[in-house]
DNA sequence: AAATTTTATTTGCATATACAAATAAAATTC
DNA sequence: GAATTTTATTTGTATATGCAAATAAAATTT
């Protein structure tokens, strides 16, 4: 009997990884509506949340780096959603009224991402478990 | 009182991610001394537990499209760690010699990661950990 | 206040991955 | 057995992300 299908699925590395490619898949099916990705999705809700926040705290509050942050809004900026200030080294990003206006959409997308996984997972395990997942990522 | 620092810590797209990517910074370290990425050094470990394995049988087995699948196995031969043979539609993958003899070192490179992530999150709970976040990504 | 160091951001480049299309062979249907 | 469909793999292209270097401003030191 083969039982090559279990091989690495105890390994930390192939599991977390397989998790976030099938969360990835299911996120992007509910920022579809927005035609926004959900990496863009989620900064622009940070931004959305405190107008004027500079990319390195983005960039701390979303674990990525300054790199990818300056890419993420630099889309963003494409899209007319958000525009940068920048006074000496300091640059603040806000809400354009374009994504003010489509702020309850974007809530929306967050409920219907959080239905669709809790439907498969349940509600209170998935909870629990994004809670352990959490606790777990900030140990390493 | 701010609290932007555990924003979207409890949502699953977030912290799947951010999980994903210290795994991964963790894992970089371990395979370091064999010169491959943790991808890499997982395809190569597969080929040499099963010689002439099929791209297709990675894909399924690792969870990856048969394109990445393709092009992990591109750089395993440019790297003379792996040749493929092709008859008909199908191809086998076979372990080079110089594979072969790395065998033992990638054993201790997958040892080496499991001790680095179980000395950070403790064995018993980081082994559950995993089996949890298996469980869950399957029924994804 | 000039020199140095630190901080914030962006840019250049590299890598991993996916999707869709292309290719080509095998299997099935008629 | 010819035509069609299915299967296996690769290729073209796009995206997300990171690291290291470049920039440039602010803060600190001397």
């Amino acid at each position: 009997m083969k039982t090559t299908e279990s091989r690495y699925h105890k390994c930390l590395y192939f599991t977390s990884n397989a998790l976030a490619r099938k969360v990835e898949k299911l996120a992007i099916e509910s920022w579809k509506s927005v035609d926004l990705s959900p990496s863009h999705a989620y900064v622009l809700m940070v931004v959305l949340e405190e107008p004027g926040i500079q990319p390195g705290t983005l960039s701390d509050e979303m674990q990525l780096t300054p790199s990818t942050i300056t890419r993420l809004i630099e889309k963003l900026e494409e899209k007319k959603m958000v525009i940068r200030t920048t006074e000496g080294k300091i640059t603040n990003v806000y809400p354009t009224p374009k994504a003010k206006e489509l702020q309850p959409e974007l809530k929306s997308c967050v409920a219907d991402f959080y239905q669709r996984y809790a439907a498969i997972l349940g509600q209170k395990e998935s909870d629990q478990f994004v809670r352990t997942m959490g606790a777990f990522a900030d140990r390493l």
